[in-house]
DNA sequence: GCAAATTTTGACCGATTGGACAAACGTTAG
DNA sequence: CTAACGTTTGTCCAATCGGTCAAAATTTGC
């Protein structure tokens, strides 16, 4: 699909920009962002970076590309044969893993949806719908066998992804309310069990 | 505190500027909008924006000013000596009113917290914190009570935080992954069902 | 009705923006 | 060594940015 990257050092460089530039994007947004910044993160001239992504878009689309794939990589592996409360915990962790792990992936994606997502509108209306179609569907199912109480699987999907992002696009202000204390490096950990506690016990099948 | 606004047309057009800023900010972000939009918006020039606001900044900041209060205000209203499921119920059910009707409001708070807050961090740490503490310390007395379930009860304020808000500042994700059919008006009555379900149903004391 | 105060505007400023370009520099294959 | 190719940089550009200012237009107090 895409023409070859010719040589080594423009893998590296390329490379080296995108993660400059996810640093900046994700904290400032797309408009908010200047290529200087990008730049200078990446520690070149503005001219060498523009050799590599001719435009400030090119950056940002071929960012957003990236993300996509993995961000939707642990709803695609909700199994719909594996045991379903086993499956939505560990989706759960997943995502909460991903807000821990990623936590500017997750701001270069809030900050487009938040802007009215411009640039990945098509994307949002036809391969996310059609996966969380899927995946509600499957979790559907398990409520019609009784594997786990009944409840709006596209709503419990939102949750699932608003708690967990949460942690990753608002972190300063989660921080900054359990103060120094508590809102060290365990934080995640007492989300990972509140959220558990939260979901999986309210999942729990009513006899 | 603050000098008294003189005259009617100071009062209306300041009023004017705000509402077009609200528009303008909670979409582009503070570096990603411009004076010249806002007075596009406001249906005035430039110049004339800036006589009644000397910076961008001013601007944003009086926003912020007033949004502040009104945000916090359903946490301020969670009452120690109501029923705790009742008053849980209608905090919930506030702050999804609030997505649904000032979704402006929320991503401008959103679009702050994004970029690391750098305009309200001492609220954040002073304020919020204070508030949040003080009725995590409610909470955590009908779980003592026995009232309600024991679990953490930041992150059960930040779950309510982020479900609520999701509705707001991830609104064009919500719609296009429901569809034409689902995503209308109800889905904010299909949210509220879904949350009193999840939270409420979840903090029912275990005998 | 008129003077004083307020409001609005056009023109302008220096700084910054995204991007173009050719020249200089480095690397590599023969 | 050298020619071809890939990389880097300094300089420059038009557009846009936040903000100023003096003059013009309007409103207000008497």
């Amino acid at each position: 699909m895409d023409a070859p990257r010719r040589t080594r050092i423009q893998q590296e460089k390329r490379e080296l920009i995108l993660e400059a530039a996810l640093e900046v994007f994700s904290t400032n947004g797309f408009r908010g962002s200047t290529i200087d910044q990008i730049a200078e993160a990446a520690g070149m001239s503005k001219p060498n970076l523009l050799y590599y992504f001719r435009r400030k878009e090119d950056i940002h689309e071929t960012l957003m590309q990236r993300l996509l794939d993995t961000w939707l990589a642990p709803l695609r592996e909700l199994d719909d044969i594996g045991d379903p409360l086993t499956e939505l915990r560990s989706y759960i962790r997943r995502k909460l893993e991903m807000a821990r792990d990623f936590p500017r992936e997750s701001r270069l994606f809030a900050n487009e949806i938040l802007q009215g997502a411009p640039r990945i509108m098509p994307m949002l209306e036809g391969e996310l719908k059609t996966l969380v179609d899927e995946k509600a569907a499957v979790i559907k199912g398990w409520m019609r066998a009784g594997k786990i109480a009944r409840t709006d699987p596209w709503h419990l999907i939102f949750s699932i992804w608003a708690t967990t992002q949460h942690y990753a696009d608002f972190d300063v202000q989660v921080r900054a309310v359990l103060g120094p204390d508590r809102g060290g490096d365990g934080r995640f950990e007492d989300a990972a069990r509140f959220l558990e506690q939260l979901f999986i016990d309210g999942l729990q099948p009513k006899t």
